[in-house]
DNA sequence: ATACTTAGTTACATAAAGTAAGTTAATATT
DNA sequence: AATATTAACTTACTTTATGTAACTAAGTAT
């Protein structure tokens, strides 16, 4: 691979969107804190790939991850400030869908 | 999966940018049409799966294919309206990337 | 002692992406 | 006439990512 980076930092976010998922786990947790299997059960990905995206958003610092001592233990992940400064990008998203992608179809208008 | 479909337009527009590679071929075109090998040097993906994207984007309506009959042959792809549409979702991301991305240690600012 | 609950992890199977060589068509070169 | 060149792919094969389903750990409750 050439990798031109175009601009690293541009480069670096679209890595982020750009996998399998993240997109809609970010969604999910617009809306507040959430459970693991909670968000497993709403947006229907494995544990396993779930695991392991949201071990990658904490490193990014997208997301943190809440421990409450209850019993059964209570875990909850929430998004960051730089999580929820994604906002306006699934946002816009949502804007494009709306005006471009007819729901029948799948394809063009 | 369960599938729950939160809404199936944003989904929808998800699953395109969510696909590796897709984010950078439309912010390449962006910049206006280009040869296959071009974009390939560029981005540094692979044709084998530069290929594969281009033909789904076309499928979508995002990306336009012309052919010149020069010689040899020159085949450009461009982005439809339904593409340049994307801009403000890629300008979005760039926006929060230069917010949020530190572009030495790839993580929290 | 056994069972229940949440939040994972592990082992294995399938699908997607990377690599490198090959194909096609229209010239241009020797 | 045979060989080479160029762009745009495609094919065969390897590596990586994701899906599936069963299992583990900690802390109760029965």
């Amino acid at each position: 691979m050439a990798d031109k980076t175009i601009c690293p930092k541009f480069e670096s976010a679209l890595n982020i969107l750009n996998k399998r998922w993240t997109g809609l786990i970010i969604f999910q947790l617009l809306e507040g804190a959430q459970r693991f299997s909670v968000i497993e059960g709403n947006i229907g990905i494995s544990g396993r790939v779930l695991s392991e995206r949201l071990k990658d958003l904490e490193k990014q610092g997208i997301v943190k991850r809440n421990v409450y001592d209850e019993t059964p233990v209570r875990i909850e992940y929430a998004l960051t400030e730089k999580g929820k400064a994604l906002e306006p990008v699934l946002q816009s998203i949502q804007h494009w869908a709306d005006g471009w992608i007819n729901k029948d179809t799948k394809s063009i208008v």
